[in-house]
DNA sequence: CTCCAGGGTTTGC
DNA sequence: GCAAACCATGGA
């Protein structure tokens, strides 16, 4: 275990329980997070200090990218002339960090989220993480990688839906398919614009305007993006009469969406 | 038992 | 084009 300091909006709990991320959870008092083939245990011991089990190099290479520690959000959060419910979400969400995940696990994960729990959705990707991933040993427990499309590859419908994916296991089966025709389809598309993107991802069948929106946020960095699922409906049309408070956000559009989001699921 | 969950696709007008 | 119907499953 080694020290280190962050100054920026850095709060585990938000980040781990906003929506965006579903295999984080807390091991012997550390916040957990997996990305690739890469566990994370970490926990604070001061206001800006926190011990990591990773390396130096690997808090850099992969943690610092994946948490998007080069932005700063607090001038973001002081931004002037913001809505007045926005104010209130940003006052309850300080601290979460839109994350930068892997394209293939925001994928299958928002095709699964679709008119799930997010407690079901977590339960459903664990048990295709515990079936088809990889074991990594760690100090605390054995974790399972996200499968690959290579790790499904001989994956039938009917396993799909042993995991509680029921309706979505053909459109898993096909994103599983269409990546295995065309391995760099989520590669290939990192520079498209926004629309493109949007338009690209949305062959994949089960991918619609919303789920794209959230692989383009929690994936591609597209910060312009909001999701607009039940709870943002309701952000816009009970809280704001109506208006999209977010449009004229631009590139920190994304962002106040997920403190909106937050906001919505945890206040009461 | 009923209702709903970070929606999308298909169908009917 | 648009709204409604339909989709599996688990949990409250």
């Amino acid at each position: 275990m080694i020290t280190i300091t962050i100054t920026n909006d850095f709060d585990l709990y938000k980040i781990a329980n906003c929506g965006q991320c579903f295999r984080a959870t807390m091991v012997n008092n550390y916040h957990r997070f997996i990305t690739g083939q890469h566990v994370l245990y970490i926990r604070p011991i001061s206001e800006t200090e926190y011990e990591i089990s990773c390396t130096d190099q690997e808090w850099t290479d992969i943690w610092g990218p994946y948490f998007d520690l080069h932005r700063e959000y607090s001038p973001l959060r002081r931004k002037r002339k913001l809505h007045p419910f926005l104010k209130e979400a940003v006052q309850c969400g300080a601290g979460i960090r839109v994350l930068k995940q892997e394209p293939w696990e925001m994928v299958l994960t928002f095709i699964i989220s679709q008119r799930k729990s997010i407690p079901a959705i977590a339960s459903a990707i664990e048990m295709m993480c515990q079936r088809w991933g990889h074991p990594i040993q760690t100090p605390f427990e054995i974790v399972y990688t996200f499968p690959t499309p290579s790790d499904l590859a001989d994956v039938t419908e009917d396993d799909l839906r042993e995991c509680s994916l029921g309706y979505r296991a053909p459109y898993i089966y096909h994103a599983i398919q269409l990546l295995l025709d065309r391995p760099n389809f989520l590669t290939e598309c990192t520079t498209y614009r926004d629309d493109k993107l949007d338009t690209h991802l949305q062959q994949i069948k089960g991918v619609g305007a919303k789920v794209a929106n959230c692989i383009m946020l929690f994936a591609y960095g597209r910060t312009k993006r909001v999701p607009i699922d039940t709870w943002i409906e309701k952000v816009i049309n009970v809280e704001c009469n109506g208006i999209n408070p977010f449009e004229r956000l631009g590139n920190a559009a994304g962002i106040f969406q997920q403190y909106a989001f937050y906001y919505m699921i945890h206040r009461k």
